[in-house]
DNA sequence: GTGTATGCAAAGCCTTTGCAGCATG
DNA sequence: CATGCTGCAAAGGCTTTGCATACAC
């Protein structure tokens, strides 16, 4: 499991290394489905049963913030999370709102942040891909729909 | 005011053209400053003081069926709506959650869609650009801080 | 006249938060 | 052993929805 320090990044927002805490973070680590929030606690549920979603809230949000994890805001109104905080894009499924990754970078890798853009200084960007994931499209194909 | 006919485009989810619909597309068509449903609301009050923000709601999600709108997920919790439907990407401010147009496209222009990537097959994608609007970066430097 | 859309209000859903007690460092 | 964190439950904020009525076609 993966060891939590306060100062793992400058200016980390938490002082304590909980179990609730490090079993978050080690589940999410552990999947590549971009789980919801409650969709994490009833995993994490069953190493800590008494946990409550509460704290589940709580960590993610801390975790998001240290850049340990990723919240996504894509696809519908549920956050997503994931456990892998390196640069790459996401690819939704339409149909499902299955979440993929992707490795391709998020936009035109040439050129480099921060620059202005519309008055703005940008410093980034997210990408998010839509489409059809394998298995909504094998469905498609056999109704013939598309 | 832009007129709403019922075979504006194939599929189209509504039958009757109703004054708030008219209302609330020609306002929205107005605007540039990407407005939350609660914003339109206040606007479209203005013109039709007994209007409802169900029926804003309802309408808005109608209009984005249709693609004469786009909702936008970015930047928080609320839903954001922009009237123009053309392809463009958006930039958030990092700070006040402004949100600008830019006219540069989305991404990787060279390619179209739809392509294979990572298993799906991708019809499109949203870019997101985040930085800080020209009002923001100023009040920072005027602190110094960044 | 028929059936869709509206206004109103209540409910739904996801997320945040107050508080008292617990556990970490 | 101080205080940050948890569990619990209630509240909050945005959005959707049920219902009777109004109105577009």
């Amino acid at each position: 499991m993966a060891v939590l320090r306060k100062d793992a990044i400058a200016g980390a927002k938490f002082q304590r290394n909980t179990r609730q805490r490090q079993v978050i973070l080690d589940e999410l680590r552990g999947l590549t489905s971009h789980p919801t929030a409650a969709d994490l606690y009833k995993i994490v549920r069953q190493r800590l049963p008494r946990i409550s979603l509460g704290t589940v809230y709580r960590n993610l949000e801390l975790l998001a913030q240290m850049n340990l994890v990723r919240k996504l805001k894509i696809s519908g109104s549920e956050a997503r999370y994931d456990g892998n905080p390196t640069p790459h894009s996401h690819v939704r499924c339409i149909r499902c709102d299955r979440v993929g990754d992707l490795e391709e970078v998020a936009y035109d890798p040439g050129r480099s942040f921060p620059r202005e853009m519309g008055g703005y200084t940008v410093f980034g960007c997210l990408v998010e891909f839509f489409g059809l994931c394998p298995a909504c499209r094998k469905k498609s194909e056999r109704k013939g729909t598309r």
